[in-house]
DNA sequence: CATGAATGAGGGTTCATTCAT
DNA sequence: TATGAATGAACCCTCATTCAT
């Protein structure tokens, strides 16, 4: 519909410009920074619109969420249902996740600074969907402790919290116009993590 | 430091005592979610007393960050200077940073949530000291690469990453009333980073 | 009363639909604490078809007015000029106004607590046609005074503003499923009304 | 009450000063056609300055209806409670009621107008203070129907509706610059109560 | 006839900060 | 040293109304 060719004014349709707007200004500036003037003038358009489309400011943090959320979950069905080993499947689903979290990496941001903005029923939801995300991972990990790949004298969560702290953590220092590129990176944390993963002794 | 007279009447000097409501509240709400007024409320005295020790708002925040840094840095210092080989300085430190951040729940919160909010000569003044802290644990990473300790193929920056972004996370999952005790997560942690950092075969 | 075509589809035309509408939240919620949103919602229709009907939020409530007001001279009219006593004659009309009170008691809501929200031009208009109104009251009163019928130590108009004060009130008192029938009510007050105007002894 | 005479600025504390602004505006405009905008600029303070003695604009209102209760419980309890004959007890008590309202006309105008403005808390309790007043006048009532002083085949509740419904009505009509006194008004309306409250034949 | 996207003005409220005392 | 009244700017949100379709 849009063609992305000569015409350039409204390449998206305004719900998805607003809710672009919002998410590059809500990275840079953080939810309570961002005023909601701030958005429309982004969007090209008043209060009003915005209004239009969306309940609240909350309505596009909400949103927001949602569509990180079910990318997430999507990307780990792909990774971890294959029939190779455990180790490659969680190697890849590592990798993937660091790839996918710089690919997007406003919305990494946002998802781990502004999880509290949300109304405590939303925040319930979002916790509810983050952990069955990371069980993802923990019963890659606990599979592979079971078949006596992976090291059994460290909690399967521990792993866990490390691996998504760090990749939380590239939200804050990775620079696009960095060395290290976002495949470099996700190969080497996919690696560390399962060097970590090798049993002992 | 200050002792100009009997310091006496309170259990903290007020300057400290606001520093301490606002190092509570702003954990909790946030930076942007803790009002002035709920400040010198939980402190027990009025705006003006505030004002009285603290340019601004955002002053109180840099006293927050300052006291962190310097606290990190001695930290550092304290277990980085040891005459113990590279990988046992490491370790230890690593674990006590772990323990420190643990200690320090909520400072580590407002160091990763809040680095935003303060103005622009600050938070280049935090991320240098920031990023000579972290060059103290590269610095010994790269020593035990020296001397082949550590493996080489991945750069020494990556654990750095790797590794504080899970001390990062600390803030965000840690519960004082879960069944993983500071200790063993700080040993356990510094235990994954070594082996991490393993020469490969 | 308009006949243009077949009348068939809805129950009631668009615009009578509307103003039902707007007569019951007007009622429920006032003039102000109405939105336009909310009445198309209650006519099940969309805010460009109110304004293709309508010119204004201020139209509908002048068309309400216009709707009470041509009702109420209608009703005295019936009562007033038939050939009864005077007495007689005021009691039925007194009577009858408490009953069609009742029956409307939204419009007797909205009549005495919205007509602010008018234009000074419609305020002037519908106070004018209110005049018009309670004159007719005050010159049956007159008359039974001019007869000897009804006592003269007190001004006619005194007993017409404590009639209508009481069947204002009406509006804020009267419960559909309270004891006491709106016959009653309307008997009472007439009744009392008669029983204030006889002649003193 | 302001002394008129040469100091003009400030006759009443802050808090009472923007009371009587907002009574008189809303009074005027309504409470939801009333902005605080200008009842601030009425007061000739900024919004700031109201928030700071108000937690809201339903606040205001609470303090006026607040205000007006008291006001009328103490009147009532000062003419009911003398040692008169009850006729001349509720003559009294009721050609004082009309007095009290005409002279704070704008709160009369409020009272009956803006109550579901109120929270549902405040309504209720605004409610039950109006409904103990009036039972105060009821029984007042039942008394003299116990005594047989007044008629008793017309509900003692029916007068005291009346009654307030003229009551209220007066905020509507009345005009101070009219032709009839406050006095005059009371005088004849409570007559009219006491005439129509005289046992039938 | 009727839709619904979009406007623009204004609403109530919050809050960091100042300043006379 | 500390108060608290008051400011002023910004905030999120609502809503009557318009207009291209």
């Amino acid at each position: 519909m849009t063609g992305e060719g000569a015409e350039s004014r409204k390449p998206d349709k305004l719900p998805q410009r607003l809710l672009t707007a919002a998410t590059r200004l809500f990275a840079e500036y953080g939810f309570e920074g961002t005023s909601v003037q701030k958005i429309v003038e982004a969007a090209g358009v008043t209060k009003g619109a915005l209004y239009h489309y969306f309940d609240s400011k909350d309505d596009l943090l909400r949103d927001i969420y949602g569509r990180v959320l079910r990318m997430q979950a999507e990307q780990l069905e792909k990774f971890a249902t294959t029939q190779s080993p455990v180790a490659e499947r969680l190697r890849n689903a590592a990798a993937d996740v660091v790839l996918t979290s710089i690919a997007h990496l406003d919305d990494t941001k946002i998802f781990f600074r502004s999880m509290h903005q949300l109304s405590a029923d939303n925040q319930r939801a979002v916790r509810a969907a983050r952990r069955r995300y990371h069980e993802g991972f923990r019963t890659l990990i606990e599979e592979g402790q079971a078949v006596g790949a992976f090291r059994t004298d460290v909690p399967a969560d521990l792993f866990v919290d490390l691996f998504f702290g760090a990749v939380h953590h590239l939200s804050i220092w990775y620079r696009h116009d960095g060395t290290l590129s976002a495949e470099r990176i996700g190969s080497h944390f996919a690696d560390l993590l399962l060097t970590s993963l090798r049993p002992t002794g």
